[in-house]
DNA sequence: CCCGAAATTATACGCTTGCAGAATTACCGG
DNA sequence: CCGGTAATTCTGCAAGCGTATAATTTCGGG
């Protein structure tokens, strides 16, 4: 009895990397860079194994790719939530922090991915610049914001102060961000994002929660 | 020829037990589970593999009691802090926010085992469990300063609304830590601790930038 | 001084891993 | 409808993994 050969369908390239990638995306998500396996990922991905090096020189360049698409992903999603907003800057504030606090951006996939990467961004500089640009992209146009918002009250600091508000901002959110995704069960919905505009208009002295209303 | 076997030298239970944890760490740390190899754990020890099964029934074991001695190191190392200060609650705060971004507890190590022991914490109970503990036994501490320093200024909040304050101000000691620790060259020293006292104080409305001097 | 218990090493096994190359199959252009 | 191309599967391999167990060495007590 010859077992028959599996039956398949042919793919475009373009199609076949972004399910390898989703793939391994979902794998490093849910159990860390060791449970994407060759293997695993050929499998969730529904082809074999073998196609995977048909595809991608070699499993680290695949993940290398997955790991520049979640960057560019989570940039694209976030910055994208400022284009329905008005042109109060105190509102578009406030949505940039809320949005930033709810899902797909606050959830356990996302700091799952965020730990699973850290190791590789730390030993191989071609990521470590991908996570960078990343990085800044969230942080830039949260400085930006602050900015209008006390130019538009009559305040205006120097430079440097005003990065270090937006240091401050962003890792009260990052602090929020992290909690609510490793504890989620510890907050009700609505409860991080509800408190990451409160105090970050407390941070800034900045009348926030006046705009909570447009959000959900 | 035949080779000799290793020359060894017995040591007591806790020691080797100690080593092996003290190994995994380092290991774990540097580059995440995947790095700590049973034949790597046992060689940064100075032993051999085998032992590891000798005082460990199972490699998962000897992973579980890393972790929890990396959580109760933690957890010691900070509320150890509080006991050189003085009785003034507002300095007392300022000293544990002060502690919690300097090192050891902001330094790619620790935010590297953090990382490395994310899913492994996520998908068992077990260790799940020792987070949570070591989580509160942040937090709580936190909480009662944050409560003692309202009094003393007057103001009194609800217990639901002061555990807000403590969640809002641990988690922008989260976010500077996390920044600080993945992007260390981006800070320059004392700029981390300094911005949360300060920041810490903003949140709550607290002249708590008033006890900087006593730190360093 | 030596003997027994326990600490430590050595060896081996079955399984999984990433990778390589040959074999096969699906699909497009004629 | 058919042939060529390349997308895909299949098989195999060497290395590394955790674990099990037997063989040795150390060292304190008689």
């Amino acid at each position: 009895m010859t077992q028959e050969r599996r039956k398949f369908r042919r793919e475009g390239e373009a199609q076949r990397q972004g399910d390898l990638i989703a793939a391994a995306l979902d794998l490093i998500a849910e159990g860390g860079p060791q449970a994407a396996t060759v293997r695993a990922i050929a499998q969730r991905a529904g082809v074999t194994p073998g196609l995977i090096r048909h595809y991608f020189r070699t499993k680290e360049d695949l993940i290398g790719a997955a790991y520049a698409q979640f960057v560019r992903r989570m940039a694209e999603d976030h910055s994208a939530t400022l284009e329905g907003a008005g042109p109060d800057p105190l509102a578009r504030l406030a949505r940039f922090v809320w949005r930033a606090l709810c899902p797909p951006l606050t959830d356990s996939r996302t700091v799952g991915l965020w730990a699973g990467f850290l190791h590789l961004v730390r030993n191989d500089p071609r990521m470590r610049n991908i996570h960078r640009t990343g990085y800044l992209s969230f942080r830039d146009p949260l400085e930006s914001l602050i900015g209008e918002c006390l130019a538009a009250t009559g305040r205006s600091l120097p430079p440097r102060q005003l990065q270090a508000e937006a240091i401050a901002a962003n890792a009260l959110i990052d602090g929020l961000w992290l909690e609510g995704s490793v504890l989620p069960e510890d907050f009700q919905p609505d409860e991080l994002p509800r408190l990451g505009v409160e105090k970050v208009g407390a941070l800034l002295g900045l009348p926030l929660t006046d705009h909570l209303e447009d959000m959900q």
